[in-house]
DNA sequence: CATATTAATGTTAGCGATAACATTGTCAGG
DNA sequence: CCTGACAATGTTATCGCTAACATTAATATG
C-alpha cells in the first residue's frame, strides 16, 4: 500500500508542529488565521487524509454505529437501514452493517465484533432464534448503548423502536367491524412469536371495543407464509362451509395471499363473499387482482427514530429508556370492500 | 462510558507481560500451552474485548471494507449487499455501508470518509450524477483497492463486476426473433447512461444475428421509469397505428409496465397483438395480470463476486484488473407468448 | 562440561492522532 | 520599562496494541 500522508508530514512541510496542524484542521481556536489557511492548503496539496483510526484511539469515539439486521432481503429492513443511514449521516456517523441471518450465534459474534471495533452504539433487531437475552444486558453494562428496532427485547433497560402491532391490528379489525363485517376470522402467526401475539391481541381489542364476541374457532394458526395462509383458510372454509365468516384478518400479507388463493379456489368472491385484510403492505399487495387492504409499516421511520434515539444516547443528550412506537397506517384497497 | 478491560490489565492480573497476552490470544507460536490457557481464561473472566482500533493502528489494516450504494431501496442493491456481506463475513471482514443517494457529492464525501476510516478496500456502484471519474483513479493511487459493481467505470484500471447487459438484451431479443416476432420496437434508457446503451447494443446484435434490420423509428427513449415507458409506448402506438411492431423490448421492467398500460388502454392484447419483454425481474413482473417475460439479474452473485475480487486484491492474492460478468437469466412468462 | 539452539517471555518503540501542560511572544496598563 | 494577560505555538505523554529485538531458561550436541 502506498503510504498515506500524515499530519506530521504536513507539519514538517510547513516547519511547524503536528499539534498546530491538528488544531488548524479541526477548527480549534487559538490558531492564527493565516497559519490555518496555510495548513489547509498544504494538507490539500499533499493529499492529506486524517487517520480516523488514530483519532478514535485517542478520543475513544469512532463516530460509527453498528447495525445488526436479521434479514437483509426482506424489503422492510432495507427501508429501516435507509432511515438509519439518513439520520446517522446527518449526525456525522457511519454505519457498520452486520447480518445475523436470523442466527443467534452469528448475532452474538456480530455484536462482539462491533464492540471490538469500538462502535459508539448498536442498533439491533433480534434474530428469531435468540434465547439468551442476558447477553444484551451485558453489552449495555459495558457502556455500549443499545437500541432495539422492530423486534424488541423488553425488561433489560434498552430503548426500543417498533411498529405498534397491537394498535395496528386493532385499527384494521375495527375498520372491518365498523363496516358491519362480523364474524371475522383471524389467521394468526406462530404462537410463540411476539408479533403474532400482539396482532392477535389487537384483533381481540377491536372486538371488545365493538362489543362483539371473538369466535375462538375462527382463530387458526397460519404462520407468516403463503402456504400457511392457504392451509389455514382452507381449514376455515371447510369447517364453516355453512356459516362462513364475513371477513378475515390475516397476520401478514403473505398469509393473506395464501388465503385469497384458497378463497378463490373455493369459487368465492373477494370482497363480496369474504373480505380480507393483511398486514405489512407487501409490495405485491396493491398488485393483486383484488388489491389487498393492509397496514403500512413505516420502516423508514422506524430506522430514523431508532438512529436518532441511539445517537442521543451516544451523545449523552438523554439517558431515558424509551419505547418508541411508530404507528401503522391503514391502507384501504379493494379486498375489504369498504372503499366505495 | 464504563471503561473497557485492556490487554495489559489481563497481563497484570496474571503477572505476565502484555506481549504474552497478545501472543496467547492471537494464537501465535512460542507460547506455553498452559500460559495460553490461563490467559484465555482470565481474559474471558475479566470480560476482555480486544480493541480492534488499536490493533488497526499498528497493523495498518482494519478488516473492514467500505460499500457505497447509490440507492438502498431498489431491491437490486440489498441483494448485492447480502452477497457482499456473505463473502466478507466468511473472510473476516466487516462492511461499512454508505449511501450516496445518487448524489455525486455525497459519494465523494463517502469515499473520503471511508478512506479516513482506513477501510481496506471499497466496493462502489457509481451514482448517476457522477462526472469526475478522475477521483476514483486518485483513490486507487492512494493504494486503496477499488472494485466497481453493477455500474462500472472503465479505463481507470479498476476491476468491475456487472451484469452483462448487452448479452442479456441480445438474449431476450433473440428469444423474440426466434419465435418469429418482427419488427420489434425498443423502449430505450436515457441515452447518456451506459446500461441503457449496452441494452440497445444487445438489441441490435440480436437483429444482426438473425439478419434482420433494426427499424430505427421503433427505438424510442423511455428512461427507466413507468411513466416514460407509458409515454414512449403511446408514441409508438400512435405513430405506427397501421403498422404496429409485433413485439417490444423495454429497457427495464418499470418501463415495460408503463408500456403494458399504454397497450391495454389502446385495447390491444398482450401478447396476442403485441408481445413485450422487460429487463431486471422486478418483483412485480410475475404478479402482473400478464406476467412479464424478463431477464433476471443475479444481484446476489454480483455482490459475492465483487466482494471476492476486492478481498483478493486487499490480500494481494492477485493484482489483475478484471471485468467480471454475471450472466443474466431469461425468465419466460406469458407476456412474450412463447411459453406454450 | 561448554556452547549452540531453541522455546518462552520480556522490553522498547512506535502506529497517528490529541489532551494537557509548557513555552514563547506580543501588547496593554501602570 | 516592567509585568500580567492572553494568543499562538510547541512538547510530552498517552490511547491499546503489536513488531522487532533482547533476555532468560531449558535442552541438545559434541
Amino acid at each position: 500500500m502506498a503510504k498515506r500522508v500524515t499530519a506530521s508530514e504536513v507539519a514538517k512541510a510547513l516547519g511547524i508542529s503536528t499539534m498546530t496542524v491538528s488544531r488548524a484542521l479541526n477548527n480549534r481556536p487559538n490558531v492564527d488565521a493565516e497559519t490555518r489557511e496555510r495548513v489547509r492548503e498544504t494538507a490539500k496539496q499533499l493529499g492529506y487524509i486524517p487517520n480516523h483510526i488514530a483519532k478514535s484511539l485517542v478520543l475513544k469515539r469512532t463516530n460509527t454505529i453498528g447495525v445488526v439486521v436479521p434479514e437483509i432481503t426482506h424489503s422492510f429492513f432495507p427501508e429501516v437501514v435507509r432511515g438509519i443511514e439518513e439520520v446517522s449521516h446527518k449526525a456525522g456517523y457511519q454505519i457498520i452493517l452486520s447480518h445475523s441471518a436470523e442466527n443467534a450465534l452469528r448475532e452474538k459474534e456480530a455484536i462482539q465484533t462491533l464492540a471490538s471495533k469500538q462502535v459508539d452504539g448498536i442498533l439491533i433487531s433480534t434474530a428469531q432464534t435468540v434465547k439468551d437475552f442476558q447477553f444484551y444486558a451485558q453489552v449495555m453494562q459495558m457502556g455500549l448503548p443499545l437500541v432495539f428496532y422492530d423486534r424488541c427485547v423488553k425488561g433489560i433497560g434498552a430503548s426500543c423502536v417498533s411498529i405498534d402491532d397491537e394498535d395496528s391490528a386493532a385499527l384494521i379489525t375495527e375498520h372491518l367491524l365498523q363496516h358491519g363485517y362480523y364474524p371475522i376470522a383471524h389467521l394468526s402467526g406462530p404462537s410463540a412469536v411476539l408479533i403474532g401475539e400482539a396482532r392477535l391481541q389487537g384483533f381481540r381489542k377491536a372486538h371488545e371495543k365493538y362489543n362483539k364476541t371473538v369466535l375462538e374457532a375462527l382463530i387458526v394458526e397460519a404462520g407468516f407464509h403463503e402456504e400457511g395462509g392457504f392451509k389455514a383458510m382452507k381449514t376455515i372454509l371447510d369447517r364453516f362451509e355453512e356459516n362462513l365468516p364475513r371477513a378475515v384478518v390475516a397476520v401478514n400479507d403473505p398469509a393473506a395471499f395464501g388465503a385469497m388463493k384458497a378463497i378463490q379456489e373455493k369459487g368465492l368472491r373477494i370482497p363480496e363473499d369474504i373480505a380480507i385484510v393483511g398486514f405489512s403492505d407487501d409490495i405485491r399487495a396493491e398488485l393483486m387482482q383484488t388489491p389487498l387492504t393492509t397496514i403500512r409499516q413505516n420502516a423508514y421511520e422506524v430506522g430514523k427514530k431508532a438512529a436518532k434515539k441511539l445517537i442521543d444516547l451516544v451523545q449523552e443528550r438523554t439517558s431515558d429508556v424509551e419505547e418508541i412506537v411508530v404507528k401503522g397506517e391503514l391502507v384501504v384497497r379493494k379486498s375489504c370492500g369498504c372503499s366505495g
